[in-house]
DNA sequence: AGTATGGTATGACGTAAGGTAAGAGTCAAG
DNA sequence: CTTGACTCTTACCTTACGTCATACCATACT
């Protein structure tokens, strides 16, 4: 009563692929018992059991060259290899306590300079007009992009969101001394595009596509419909509102493709 | 006042090989500040502290992919890849403990199968005669293979070792009553070729080369010149000693090449 | 008998992070 | 002008397979 197992048999029983017992065959690891007239590999029991063995060292990390003399040499010091590869193992281990260390140290080190909370990253702002603020800008965007942006702003170093912020003030300031001009004039558009640099940033979006022109004029048109997001000190200023808009619209239609 | 470093300067500053650099080059992970008319790379400053960065997100096993995304995308989410990490790491920790567990039980299950010390291995015979072949042993083979061959034994199963024991006894009682014939006939000669086999396995001598003509040839005349070798029961018997000294120079000469 | 389905064999390419080598060009010093 | 030290690019090698691509084989169904 002799059973044969068949590659994909043998790899079923065993939790292996079919590749990996061509591999063994042709490295001499586990060679099948027979080949059919077809040269298709036919296993044995001896054959499984070979497999079991070669898996357990394999569990233990032995790498397979080391796994063929172990079954192969009888005279192989088994023990002496389990005994520096138990060395090698503690190693290995210790390197990861270190890294563990290293990480925690570092993360702890940026969470410190980084902003800890929502209530932070909206600061300035009172707690409901942010709270607004968000759910509008998911609308906009939807909640995905704005929850990616989020974790990415809350992971940013505290300086450069603090430059992101200062440069939309400096911004807003420069247009707001721009107010009389024509919003199409060179000047007026080069804050713009500015600010619109300063929007992507500040939204994590890095894919120009992202942040297409439809979305800044749907911006453009959120400015005039709620001052809030043009009030610097809290005063609404439904002019300045019209002139950004006008501006940001034509800087969508001409300058972003 | 710019400092410029070439590839291997940089290599040794940091520590890192030449190899390294071109590979970090050619995948974008650092790029040289410039090349000059010769296509020899020049590194500055920043570029060696991008190194150093490089250095130590590699030190934590980041992959140079991720590296790349790192330090050159100011919004990627690098304290929650570090949190991965941190986790990724825990997780092959936790496996390397398994892994140490397992090898334990493994090397103890062992040992408790193999001999504990040289005592047991030499059993059955005196220990001053135990000590005087081990010498004479270290004399013929060389210290090196003896103590190889020993740790060999010292980790082979117990059943192992009892089999070759039983074997060698078996063999010479097989000679004894062989003791009349002639020392080339074709029965002797099979007997000796066990004894030679055995021999061979007892010392741990796989390759052939190792235990050669000459060797063995040693240790025919040892046979005679101290009959300790033969005493199954401790009693010595020249004539056997002769014998089986010829027996084993027929061998030597006819049969090993 | 022909075909649809699915197992099988072999070979080749790709992976991560370089090591190693080959063949050719470059630089500074003696 | 040669020698030795450097450098360049190209390309193959490593581990333990995964993933095709191509072609052959086997069995069941029509």
């Amino acid at each position: 009563m002799k059973v044969n197992y068949a590659v994909k048999q043998l790899a079923k029983l065993a939790g292996v692929s079919v590749r990996t017992l061509h591999l063994y065959d042709k490295i001499g690891l586990l060679k099948p018992s027979i080949r059919t007239a077809s040269r298709y590999r036919q296993y044995g029991e001896k054959e499984l059991l070979r497999l079991q063995q070669i898996l357990f060292y394999k569990e233990l990390d032995f790498p397979l060259k080391d796994i063929i003399h172990i079954l192969d040499d009888p005279y192989f010091g088994l023990v002496s290899a389990l005994e520096g590869h138990k060395a090698a193992l503690k190693a290995r281990k210790e390197r990861l306590d270190t890294l563990l260390n290293t990480v925690n140290k570092t993360v702890n080190h940026l969470k410190n300079k980084t902003m800890q909370n929502y209530e932070e990253l909206y600061e300035g702002m009172p707690r409901e007009q942010a709270a607004a603020y968000r759910k509008e800008a998911i609308e906009k965007w939807g909640e995905e992009t704005v929850l990616r942006s989020e974790k990415a702003l809350l992971e940013l170093p505290k300086l450069d969101i603090e430059r992101l912020k200062a440069d939309q003030k400096n911004i807003k300031q420069a247009l707001k001394a721009l107010e009389g001009e024509d919003p199409e004039s060179e000047q007026v558009q080069l804050q713009i595009a500015r600010h619109y640099a300063n929007i992507r940033s500040f939204w994590g979006i890095s894919d120009p596509t992202d942040l297409k022109a439809i979305n800044y004029k749907g911006l453009a048109e959120l400015l005039v419909s709620d001052e809030r997001y043009l009030a610097e000190d809290g005063k609404p200023d439904p002019a300045f509102a019209t002139f950004m808009r006008n501006a940001m619209i034509y800087f969508a239609d001409n300058k972003l493709k």
